[in-house]
DNA sequence: TCCATCGAACTGAAAATTCAGTCAATACTT
DNA sequence: AAGTATTGACTGAATTTTCAGTTCGATGGA
């Protein structure tokens, strides 16, 4: 696990939060790392390597902090709750939060312009917006299927837009919390 | 003034558009306006200065495509159809949409890095989330004006996040556009 | 003559990428 | 066990590439 080449992907996670994704020097990563540029080069062949590894590693690790807790053996948990608890973990300011998101954020900007990240994005998004059907499907018991799909598809794009905006100060966290409360309340009133 | 000047404007658009503020080079600009590079330094001094007038020029041309379509006589269209024409507007696939959509993305993805364009961009989301709270108002005229506020705040992000989703490759548009219409329908069915 | 424009050759600096080795641990003999 | 390849992680320094920005002589139109 704290393996040298699990250090750097922590390490481009931080950078990537602090310069984004088109800020990232192969240098800068490597004092941040605390390692040699070459050592980069050496786990990770070039630059567009280091990104492609890094999405890899930031999708998984926000797969894992949203499945890990599932202490599903409580009795008390209101599949509900479930829901809100998971998505509202997004929108939190802790420096984890933060730096899962803003660099989720920079790696969605950057797929704009860059084709090469987009089959990873997309499959990571896919993967997300299935768990949260899933979620609702426990939730909303009478709905159909693909009704959770779309309400899923427009849970996490709206997380998506809302975090940004956060992240980029044009709406205060707690509000952006309220507003997500907000469309899941009207997600599961929906016939 | 529609000179070359400007076409260099227009074609720093189109750079812009295909390889974002930060993948912007004054030499791939040049060829895209057919221009010496001199020239461009000639009329903008250098790079910070083509990007600075390149987003006047696109916020320009954001606003004026906004306030176009103004006739909004109570009298002939209903207005929750105006209301999904004017969000479905953002979600086209058309060179002009795609550009301001593209660059109004990374506006939103550097000012997380660039604590400068926050002010700015944070006006123009508040102007355009009360544009719509307004037409929602509008459409829904037993709701509150907070609930509105809610609601427009809530369309817009989730705009935003299907629209970066559909940028990146990530969303075919005509299910962007499905989402986003089952959105407003919620939306408006509230209590 | 003045202005917009071209073109092409440069400079300098910042970044990315490569390379020739070092070092330490492991496996392979004899 | 002692000696010896082998290998994988790692480095510092050098090389190459990429860019912004400069300079200057030339051209053609108002």
């Amino acid at each position: 696990m704290s393996d040298r080449r699990t250090e750097i992907l922590r390490a481009a996670t931080r950078v990537i939060t602090r310069r984004g994704v088109r800020g990232l020097r192969v240098a800068e990563l490597a004092a941040e790392a605390g390692v040699s540029t070459s050592l980069i080069y050496y786990h990770f062949t070039d630059r567009a390597g280091i990104l492609h590894r890094t999405l890899e590693f930031i999708s998984d690790r926000a797969g894992r902090y949203t499945a890990e807790r599932e202490p599903v053996g409580e009795d008390d948990t209101d599949p509900r709750t479930d829901l809100e608890q998971i998505l509202l973990l997004e929108l939190q300011d802790t420096p984890e939060v933060r730096e899962n998101s803003t660099a989720w954020g920079e790696l969605r900007a950057s797929a704009v312009f860059d084709p090469e990240l987009r089959e990873d994005l997309a499959k990571a998004t896919h993967t997300w917006v299935h768990e949260i059907a899933e979620l609702l499907g426990r939730a909303h018991p009478m709905g159909t299927a693909p009704a959770h799909a779309a309400s899923a598809e427009r849970l996490t794009a709206l997380l998506e837009g809302l975090s940004v905006r956060w992240l980029s100060g044009s709406l205060p966290l707690e509000h952006a919390r309220h507003l997500l409360l907000g469309a899941i309340d009207t997600e599961l009133r929906r016939p």
